[in-house]
DNA sequence: ATCCGCCTCCGCCGTGCGGGGGAGTGCCGG
DNA sequence: CCGGCACTCCCCCGCACGGCGGAGGCGGAT
């Protein structure tokens, strides 16, 4: 039932307190084994090099190369790179955005429970599972805001409509649109008139940002 | 060291092969107890409230009502909401935006190893952690590119010519934007133009999709 | 003391833009 | 068969817009 293999674990805080917290908590796990510890970003690297472990704890705010930094150096410069969890202590902290970006594991508080702690490490080693807290949903949230119900003029557009829209939208002259589709400018008027109309807007800029808004420019 | 009480689990699955399958790998754990099961969305929403569970694994796609509506629902008519785990099969599925927008507390792929599941299982039940897998990075990944590095004129803008563009992205037109900052029109036009030179467009529009662009309108 | 950036304003001028009409063509569906 | 819709194009008009050049005050930096 054990495998006999432990999961190998590398700290990085420059913390003393901190790492010696953690090493005591994963010790205590027998399936757990701290292989390694880092007080910056780049002795982390340089640790993880060495060490080749399943699983960093990462501290984001750290002297000289932070944690982020340290973990895109990291998967960017290793064949079989480990899991990155990345640590801090607050939880609106904008770093979740970043330590996603660079492509960490996960994403964990310093205040969570040690149970949470070590269940988060035995997930991260043996699943291509991320974990993250409610900080998450603020960035779901907005996503979902950005994606919300489209208003119903985006339907009401007709084809020619649209693409007049995309064009205004691209910043371009009634003339220069004319131009690009090929008809008289007299027909692109007609076409803005109907748009300003359907979008409420009463010059082009306002319906350009009824667009944006709207998120009529999804699909570039 | 064992908590006396065990982890209630309800499933929501529409297969009763999967339902099955779930049941027999939790039931091998004894700290957690499957309460009840489900086919349906609506079934899920009215086993949830009869047996309060802490964890429901909810399936994605379900007969009548998907799981996405049966978790807002769950989460918005109880007092003291379960932890709700959403499960698909597909790794890309759109659906992860949706379960985190309606509150989710997680995110599985049907194929997790079983280790994985008991895992998430326990995770979400003890701490406030969210479980997802790789598709969270695509949408980590589309908002670094949304939140990506700002053009240089963002840096250059005065005080004044910051305001400006703002109404400008308001859809305001000169006169409009000269009445609510409290100054003339020909200043107003004075500070147009040196946006319109600092952001490289020549007219309004343009300069207000390069503030969308830009990202300038963060902090709305 | 000097310079420079920012903010404030003033004119003039050309034009792209938007509002208001009208009008002809095809196509689809009742 | 005819009405409705989408697309095409035309006219005129008023004006907000943007380009140009100029000017004065005010504060911080050198």
């Amino acid at each position: 039932m054990t495998g006999p293999a432990p999961i190998r674990v590398v700290l990085a805080d420059d913390e003393r307190m901190v790492r010696t917290a953690l090493r005591a908590i994963l010790s205590a796990e027998p399936d757990l084994e701290v292989v390694g510890e880092a007080a910056t970003g780049a002795e982390a690297v340089a640790v993880v090099r060495e060490q080749r472990p399943d699983v960093v704890l990462m501290d984001v705010r750290m002297p000289e190369v932070d944690g982020i930094r340290a973990t895109e150096q990291i998967l960017a410069g290793l064949a079989g790179p480990p899991r990155i969890v990345v640590v801090t202590t607050f939880e609106n902290d904008s770093y979740v955005y970043d330590a996603l970006r660079v492509g960490a594991a996960g994403f964990l508080l310093k205040r969570a429970e040690p149970d949470a702690l070590v269940g988060a490490v035995r997930l991260v080693a043996r699943s291509d599972t991320l974990l993250f807290p409610a900080a998450v949903r603020a960035l779901a949230a907005e996503h979902a805001r950005a994606g919300r119900t489209p208003p119903a003029w985006v339907g009401r557009l007709t084809g020619r409509e649209s693409e007049v829209l995309r064009h205004m939208a691209g910043g371009l002259t009634n003339a220069e649109i004319a131009r690009r589709m090929g008809v008289g400018a007299a027909t692109v008027k007609t076409h803005v008139a109907s748009v300003l109309a359907k979008t409420d807007a009463r010059d082009r800029t306002q319906a350009v940002i009824a667009a944006y808004e709207a998120g009529f420019l999804r699909g570039t």
